[in-house]
DNA sequence: TCCTCCAAGGTCAGACAAAGTCAAAACTCA
DNA sequence: TGAGTTTTGACTTTGTCTGACCTTGGAGGA
């Protein structure tokens, strides 16, 4: 017997169809599945999540919604890229790879600058190991963005 | 169902078209969308925010009024803007000064995105609190940055 | 002049209407 | 049988809308 889960993103897959997003209500969701609200919750966690490819944005309150958003993969080459910042980045690091990525023309000069600032020593105030971790993990959520070719 | 606070958000900013400031009657508004008069205060409070570039004058009384005011970005007010991100920063709150800053054409829309990303919750993953501070921070250099072209 | 009334707009708490969280119970499958 | 996955439901948080009541300013009359 499939699990409902399953039926529930084999629904969803087939509602985004060729769209890159769709727009659901939960509750109603959950009431056509006779589910539990939470369920829904359950299945855009583990089906839609950011590796496979999905984004959720939503709001609560009255008119409400669930959004899933699918953004488009490109290589698994670079996978490997973002891989490699590692743990921790010093501001050094970041700038040549800022620069590498713009001599590939994926970020312009002042998109370079913007972010040299808000990832400088001194916007990131605080102890050395914490920044340079904190710096590892905004920069792979750029370059995942970067890199995952939506480009518009 | 398209919410009525988004529908009058619509109305108000095609009302305000190119203009830096409109006036407006809450009673004739409220009748003109049957709602409560009060609901015309709500769209104002939720919508038309310093965060997203507005202020709101008013007067009581016989021959009151609204007025909706756009405040050029880069006016003067520079310091009052960067101090009005405070200590702590949510997304949320984030996201609409970007949008603000996005249509005082100081950011595009990609540099809007990067800085999505970058400062996104998921990116900063650490304790609430600490991570509004962090952002609050960071977005900080950035306005500096955008406004004056101070970069250190 | 001053007072009173009326015509605005303001505030706030509460009713709803969503969606989110989390942990316990139930289930699966190796 | 035990680890991991799924399902459920009680409780929380957030966003919207309304209505009762409050405040302010101006106009006109005594």
């Amino acid at each position: 017997m499939a699990k409902l889960s399953d039926i529930i993103e084999q629904f969803l897959l087939k509602t985004l169809g060729d769209e890159n997003e769709v727009d659901i209500s939960r509750n109603e969701l959950a009431s056509f599945f006779s589910c539990a609200p939470s369920q829904i919750n359950y299945v855009l966690d583990t089906r839609f999540t950011i590796d496979r490819g999905y984004l959720i944005e939503s709001q609560r309150g009255g008119g409400g919604f669930v959004k899933i958003i699918r953004v488009p993969f490109k290589d698994d080459a670079e996978n490997a890229i973002v891989e490699s910042v590692g743990g921790e980045l010093s501001f050094k690091r970041m700038t040549h790879m800022l620069e590498n990525l713009q001599n590939e023309n994926l970020i312009t000069n002042h998109e370079k600058e913007i972010l040299q600032v808000a990832l400088s020593e001194a916007a990131l105030e605080m102890p050395i190991n914490l920044r340079e971790a904190v710096r590892a993990k905004c920069f792979k959520r750029i370059l995942l963005f970067l890199l995952k070719g939506n480009d518009q």
